[in-house]
RNA sequence: GGCCCAUUCGUCUAGAGGCCCAGGACGCUGCCCUCUCAAGGCAGAAACACGAGUUCGAGUCUCGUAUGGGCCA
């Protein structure tokens, strides 16, 4: 075994970085950092027709955002680079036809036709499905003159046709294969382009990857690899397989989706940078992330990625695939914002309000946030909850002016008792507030919910709002009058009297 | 269809033979608090897929079945 840990997180650049793919970058680098190893980043771009050029600012950005940053890579040093595929070709081209000198590799010159027909013909037989290894046997003779024909070839390896590999996985202890199970698939393509398995294994050789921390649905490939290994007298390294992300149908696996979509009213995200978008914050997604297939022990649910580091392992991570509990998401989310200081949470929540065309005034949001600090999920929620201490006119239906078991007379003249209260009361804060609205609404014979109701009405323009008291003192006595004022005009609207 | 993986409350999980008539969390329900909504407090419903075997004893080990999933075709 090597003595260095070290991993590597190796997405390709098709499109923007997925959730599941977050989760093999976070426990990749969670197991580099508890063993003071080093986390690598691999582009593999060697798939033209699928390359994205954005993607990889998407990557970048998506796993800084987590926290999650790397020893060697784009963007930074290491000895063994360069980290993007499509700048070592030569190597795999190299490697692939060492395999066919070694003897554990061979051309294949089979025209697509050929391998129809052959795939056909195993069908009808009721055979097992694959390439049938026609150019495994040719003879020498026949070799010699395709070569001179300079037909195009792929490379194929040469898997054992009897025997078994079995492989070590840290997850799910041992997985063995039964040779004639295997095919012999392609390692170079005719344009001299290698398939993901070439590239990968040489690639994991020559940067001294120690583990393979990757997602579940890689351990059929997984057999190929460790015979490649073997082939090329290379030392194999220790496989984890992390368990997949389902649906939350648990249907399927959700890498299969690209992006957003709506499952039975819950909104299921996809990408990094929609969870971004959707007001979490980092720390709360990493966190998620973690419980999902691993937990930290001690009952714990909440902590820091800093925490966790120490004790995570590989081993306890969980086999069983699993969907992502997006409930609790929002819950914890709401714990990371519940924990924040005010001042830092109005920073966070500005761009969320400016982005739903909200012209932010700086004080009034320091002023309010506290007010919402406890009643919101999300940074987005935000817009909701606190949108309308921005808004120039409330839009909401005249007839929720009306105070419960009241008419719309009896609202217009509470409300028009406040307004004079409001406009006279010495000191505007919560505690003055408070008080002259209770004794207001003791003067007037009425409950305190059904007055406050009207007044938060009328000053928010809906029936859900944060604290009343709060709410007008870090509104101001202008505002608040002038909202009143307008909330007056369309209850005598309601109540035409002669 | 072949190979492979998985299977504990609705969901995410704890559990490495007796500590489990199964613990935590989210969600859900009820109560308390309360100006609406939250937050908070308290209480509650809720699971070892099934069948054999190993063992004095199985959620925990073995095999089979079922179900779900992945890869290939």
């Amino acid at each position: 075994m090597k003595e260095k840990v070290r991993v590597r997180f190796a997405p390709s650049p098709t499109g923007p970085l997925h959730i599941g793919s977050a989760r093999t970058a976070l426990f990749n680098w969670l197991f580099a950092r508890r063993h003071g190893g080093a986390f690598i980043l691999r582009i593999e771009d060697t798939d033209r027709s699928r390359f994205v050029p954005e993607a990889l600012d998407d990557f970048v950005s998506g796993l800084r955002w987590l926290g999650l940053d790397w020893d060697e890579g784009p963007m930074t040093n290491g000895k063994h680079g360069p980290y993007f595929q499509s700048q070592r070709t030569d190597l795999y081209r190299e490697w692939g036809h060492r395999l066919v000198e070694l003897g554990h590799a061979y051309k294949c010159w089979c025209s697509a036709e050929q391998l129809r027909a052959a795939r056909q013909e195993q069908q009808r037989a009721g055979q097992r499905a694959g390439y049938d290894r026609h150019c495994r046997f040719l003879t020498s003779t026949q070799i010699a003159e395709l070569e001179s024909a300079s037909a195009p070839y792929v490379i194929r390896f040469k898997t054992p046709l009897q025997g078994a590999t079995t492989i070590h996985d840290l997850i799910r202890d041992h997985i063995t294969f039964e040779h004639d199970q295997l095919e012999d698939l392609v390692l170079l393509k005719s344009d001299g382009f290698p398939t993901y398995h070439l590239a990968n294994v040489v690639d994991d050789h020559f940067m001294e990857i120690s583990h393979i921390v990757r997602a579940d649905e890689w351990i059929p490939t997984a057999p190929l690899h460790a015979l490649m290994y073997e082939a090329l007298g290379w030392e194999k390294p220790i496989y984890a397989h992390a368990p997949l992300i389902l649906n939350p149908s648990g249907k399927g696996k959700l890498s299969k989706r690209s992006q957003a979509f709506t499952d039975g009213g819950q909104e299921v995200l996809i990408q990094v940078r929609e969870f971004r978008s959707a007001g979490y914050f980092p720390q709360a997604v990493a966190n998620f992330l973690c419980n999902v297939g691993w937990a930290f022990g001690d009952d714990r649910e909440v902590f820091s990625l800093a925490e966790a580091i120490p004790r995570f392992d590989l081993k306890d991570v969980n086999p069983s695939p699993a969907r992502l509990p997006y409930s609790k998401l929002e819950w914890l989310n709401g714990v990371y914002i519940r924990r924040m200081k005010p001042e830092t949470l109005s920073v966070a929540i500005r761009p969320f309000l400016e982005e739903a065309g909200l012209a932010v005034v700086a004080d009034m949001l320091v002023r309010a946030t506290p007010l919402i600090q406890e009643r919101i999920k999300t940074l987005k929620d935000a817009v909701d909850w606190m949108g309308f201490f921005f808004a120039t006119e409330l839009r909401y239906e005249p007839t929720l002016l009306i105070g419960k078991k009241m008419d719309a007379a009896s609202s217009l003249a509470a409300l028009q008792q406040a307004r004079d209260m409001l406009a006279s009361l010495c000191k505007f804060d919560s505690v003055n507030l408070e008080e002259g609205l209770r004794q207001l609404a003791g003067k007037m014979n009425l409950k305190p919910g059904p007055l406050f109701g009207i007044i938060r009405v009328a000053v928010t323009g809906q029936k859900v709002a944060p604290p009343l008291f709060g709410t007008l003192s870090a509104l101001g006595r202008n505002q608040t009058l002038a909202r009143i004022d307008r909330a007056l005009s369309h209850l005598e609207g309601l109540s035409p009297r002669d």
